[in-house]
DNA sequence: TATGAATGAGCCTTCATTCAT
DNA sequence: GATGAATGAAGGCTCATTCAT
């Protein structure tokens, strides 16, 4: 993956080369942020790895902190927007049909390198308020976005009904927070993955199997 | 809590201060290893904890690596046994009684600052294999030790049985990880503390509810 | 001699004072090594020979171990062809005339303070394998260079026939490194040179004499 | 040689193990000041060498370099006495017999493991005043005691006399140094020591044949 | 006399960062 | 924008030595 350094010319590179230095440099912090944590990751192993010297990072950074800020800001909460799944559409399927879509979907956006890069670095920096805390706030977001839709099919009668919507969110999404963090970390295998969502989807036949309305539906 | 250093003369220190350097400097170590990481902590601020100059450590550790060596292997899975629950005797009760006793006594020795300790070195130290894998082990000991207690309620009808034994048992501690995890580190206050009890208490309330066998139990 | 450091502002310095740190830190460290021994020689004392922090030094050599071993690398033996002694030209010639002049170029180089450093340099470090080895090779390489001159002086009855030109060159050489290491040290006063030259005088005249072959010169 | 320490209780040792530890201490000592040198030397190797730990050799040395004091003390130079040469003795006989003897003596001695303990800890120590000026001080003695008897060969015609008796001493043995450090260290085999005295008796032959008187000796 | 536990100094090296080029 | 050479701070660890036992 790295780049041999030593090799380049010195002064300033043929624009040719992109401007993605910059990117490549943020891409190579969260790798290394992740498997090693910020205070054993250094500079050099960051340049290294994009092929250029530790001094050119202060081109494009203030300081090895300001790249750990840049990425703790992105690695906000995963957007279920851009998940594709809008509640009100939903909201005219079952639950029986939603739900191991819904799950599905999360399992695919957890699953991919980055968003496993990103779970790791937010896991390992801090477990008071930075890192899990952030953790926390994406939870929150889910809990908000989808309180409705289930809530809607509380209404009718669908799931049942003796708890709160926000949670049988929670009763959702809460269990299979182990199972990605325990399987789906950056040197995640292809069987690592495949037993995450055989972990899954036992999960949701039991969460389906509970919460499956007691009464029969309402006419 | 750092007695200062400093004030010691320079030879073996006078039996009378009877210290158990040792254990004290492992103590540190957990502590500060917890708080910043592995690689964040200096050998001079575990000595400093302690009182004493950074040479002191190596009369008693080889390298600051052997602390951490000697720490993780202590950081084995919670012992049931030292919960002192007999599946054989809480086989006699029924799941409504028995649950939420199992769960309070787990989040009992969650909550204390040792264990909120070596929670979080373990999360911080390696997702991998290493600090993760060491809760998932944890996991699995908790799994082995209870799913026949659940499997007895099952053959007795109490709960249901249309998922394996060690399902239920997951299903029942695995979700409260997140909030374990969330709520229970060596910067918690008693809010933290008393938050995750009630995401705790709520997921017991909705687990009983669910899991109760769903046809009427044989007289 | 040492440039007082600590004066330089932090980044690289102007191409003005335009020095050539890496040797000028190799000519530290080889009179350092050569005083001191190894060991006894701090990456400190070195840097400050020469005007910078200890840091820098890494930006020339990986180690301070990695400038003991250029420097060993460098203190081969002494190249009899840099004295600009032609054997072939000196066949035409006797050993009368050759001879003295042969032990005053020796001399000269052996004087020189690079030399002496060198040569306290392999004195000191290992007297086994490593440093005086390097000065028997030093020895052999001058027997194998001069062997032919003086075997061509037996064959022309102007030298001693009854023992191996090998051994005449030895028995001049030879008897020359006690002096030379006594007296050619890094600390040499002009008196110890002027010593060590009477002690050669000495020995080349008894050499003359003593080698002169004893039977007249053939017609 | 080490005895494995850690071994040993706590306290006094019975007095039978004797109270040579001092002893031992020095002779570890020499052993490492020789092939390491004194800096590269700890005295955490000293004391283990003799199978105590370090602070045991303040119960009998002030210091690590009282030790190495004590040593260069010792470190004399090779008493012609302990040789059992008489000077008057061997007046009586001629160069040709009693060269090679006093040779083959010296040898004798340079060549006992604590003769080339001593040559080592010389060499590597300073080659200015400390080490070497010893090895010359031992030259001087040598010359002092010899040059009568040889002064007295000259009289006898035995010998050449167109030098000074002086010279005719250390064009002896000064040749005899080289192959003597270069042969005879702590860790030479009895492959080295055989080449050393191999060199030797070529030298002692050259010797005969260049000294004996070139006139006929005087009836 | 020997030990274990401690100190204070210092060592080699690494690190993030700066600056002239 | 990127580099090489430098800095200052610090880091882990070793060393000679001390002292109570």
């Amino acid at each position: 993956m790295a780049t041999s350094p030593g090799s380049r010319r010195r002064g300033r590179p043929p624009s040719s080369e992109g401007r993605d230095t910059r990117e490549a440099l943020l891409n190579a912090a969260l790798a290394l942020f992740a498997r090693l944590g910020f205070a054993a990751t250094t500079v050099r192993q960051i340049a290294a790895e994009v092929g250029v010297r530790d001094a050119a990072i202060y081109a494009h950074f203030p300081s090895k902190q300001a790249m750990y800020d840049v990425l703790f800001a992105e690695a906000g909460p995963p957007s279920w927007e851009r998940l594709g799944l809008n509640p009100e559409v939903l909201a005219a399927r079952t639950p029986a049909e939603v739900v191991p879509e819904l799950v599905r979907r999360a399992l695919d956006q957890w699953s991919t390198p980055r968003a496993r890069l990103f779970g790791s670095f937010l896991l390992r920096e801090g477990a008071g308020p930075s890192g899990l805390g952030r953790v926390y706030v994406g939870i929150e977001a889910t809990l908000e976005h989808l309180a409705g839709l289930f809530a809607h099919w509380q209404n009718q009668g669908l799931i049942r009904g003796d708890v709160t919507a926000r949670q049988l969110v929670w009763e959702l999404f809460g269990p299979l927070q182990i199972p990605r963090f325990l399987f789906l970390h950056p040197d995640s295998t292809d069987v690592d993955i495949a037993t995450c969502r055989r972990w899954t989807d036992d999960h949701v036949a039991f969460y389906l199997a509970c919460t499956a309305s007691p009464e029969r539906p309402r006419p």
